[in-house]
DNA sequence: CAATTAAAATAGTGATCGCTATATTAAGGG
DNA sequence: CCCTTAATATAGCGATCACTATTTTAATTG
C-alpha cells in the first residue's frame, strides 16, 4: 500500500472538493489506488478518515497561520495578513476552491449530524483564536477598553466563511482581498478606506 | 395527491435543512405522503424538484426583501434593515437554521455540478441586486463618486453567507445581529460603533 | 524448501440511490 | 351496469452506498 501521509493528502483533496456527503469510499479507493479492506484497516471508517484528513489538510495547509496572530505584530496588521493568508488559501491554482473546513457541511442528512458537529467545532475553535488575539489587543491598548472582542471575531469569522462561498462561487484572489479590504475598515478606531469626507 | 404547492412547501423544508445531497427522494416521498411516480409526473426530477422549492422558498421567506431595498430609505438605513431581515430569516424558531441558498451545494460531487451553478448564480443575482441599490445611491449623492459598489456588495453578501453559516453551527438571532452591527460600520463614510478617540 | 504469518485482492453483504414499468384502483360516460 | 380513461400504488430496475468475509498473494520464519 501506499504511505499513509500519502493517503490522507489524496482524501483530503477529495473531501475538499466535493465535501463529506460528496465523496463517495469508491471514490477514495481509486484516487489512493488501493482496495476497501485496506482503507478500512488503515483510517477505521469513513468518518474518521474524514476526521484524520482534516487534522492533516489544516496542519499542512494553515497551519502557520497560528503564527501570524502570535506574533509580535499589531493586532490590526496581523489581522490583515491573517485574513490575507486565508484568502490566498481559498484561491489556490491547482487546489479546489475556497476552504476545507468553513463551509464544509453545513447542510447534511440527518445520519451525518456528528461530523457537521465536528467540522462546526473546527469553525468554533478557529474563532475563538481570533478571539483570544483581540482580548491581546484589548489589554495591550490596541483596542479600547470593553470593545466585544467576541463579536468582533465572529465577524471576521463571517467574513472567512463568506470568502470560502465565494471562492467555491469561482472568486479570485484579488476579488476576496478587496473584500478583506473593506472588513478591515470595521476595525474599531480606523476611518473606511474611501477617501473623500467624512460626515 | 396533496396539493402542489404544499409539496413545494415540504420539498423545500427537507431541502433547506439538509441540503441537496442529504435529502433522498425517499426522503421527500415519504415526507410529502406520495408515491415515487407521483413526485417525477408532477416534479419531473430530484433536480427540477430543487429548482422549484428553491423558487417557491425564495418568493415566500425573501420575496419581500428587494422591497426593503427599492423603498425610498436611505441606502445605509435600507441595508441595514435588508441585513436584520436576512438575519431573522436565519433564525426562525420553527424552520431550519441559516440561508436555503447562502450557503447551499458549495461542496459537491462532480454529477451534481449543475445543482451547484444553480445556486451560485441564485447568490450572484444576490448580489447584483445589493450592487444595485449601492450604484443608485452613489448616484443619489449617498456615497461617494467612484465607490466601488460591486466590491462593497460582495462584502455584504460574505457576510450574509457568513451569517447563514453561524446560523446552521448555531448562532442565535442576538449574535448574528451585532455582526451585522460590526459589519455596518465598514460603510463608506461612517465612522466606528466603538465610542472613543479616534487616532 | 516448507510452514507460518501478514498483507492485499476479490467478491459480495444488505441497504439505499434516483427513477420507472407494470399492476391496481378509482372515476367518468354510454 | 360495463367500458374506457386517468390517477394511484406496488414492485422493482440497475447502480451505488458504506463496509466485510473470504480468498489469494506475498513476505518472513525455521
Amino acid at each position: 500500500m501506499l504511505d499513509r501521509d500519502t493517503g490522507l493528502d489524496i482524501a483530503a483533496r477529495l473531501f475538499w472538493e466535493r465535501g463529506y456527503e460528496g465523496t463517495s469510499t469508491a471514490d477514495l479507493t481509486k484516487a489512493m489506488g488501493i482496495n476497501p479492506p485496506t482503507l478500512y484497516s488503515t483510517f477505521g471508517s469513513k468518518e474518521e478518515l474524514y476526521r484524520q484528513a482534516l487534522d492533516f489538510s489544516i496542519a499542512r495547509e494553515s497551519g502557520c497561520r497560528g503564527e501570524i496572530l502570535a506574533s509580535a505584530l499589531p493586532a490590526y496588521e496581523a489581522l490583515g495578513r491573517y485574513l490575507y493568508n486565508i484568502a490566498d488559501g481559498d484561491t489556490q491554482p491547482d487546489k479546489p476552491a475556497g476552504c476545507m473546513v468553513s463551509t464544509a457541511v453545513l447542510q447534511h442528512a440527518e445520519e451525518n449530524a456528528s461530523v457537521a458537529r465536528m467540522t462546526a467545532a473546527l469553525r468554533e475553535a478557529s474563532m475563538q483564536v481570533l478571539k483570544a488575539r483581540f482580548d491581546r489587543a484589548v489589554s495591550e491598548g490596541e483596542l479600547p477598553a470593553g470593545t466585544d472582542t467576541d463579536t468582533l471575531a465572529r465577524f471576521y469569522g463571517a467574513i472567512i466563511q463568506g470568502m470560502s462561498a465565494q471562492a467555491c462561487d469561482g472568486a479570485c484572489n484579488a476579488l476576496l482581498k478587496r473584500l478583506i479590504d473593506v472588513a478591515l475598515t470595521a476595525w474599531p478606531g480606523k476611518r473606511t478606506t474611501v477617501t473623500g469626507s467624512l460626515d
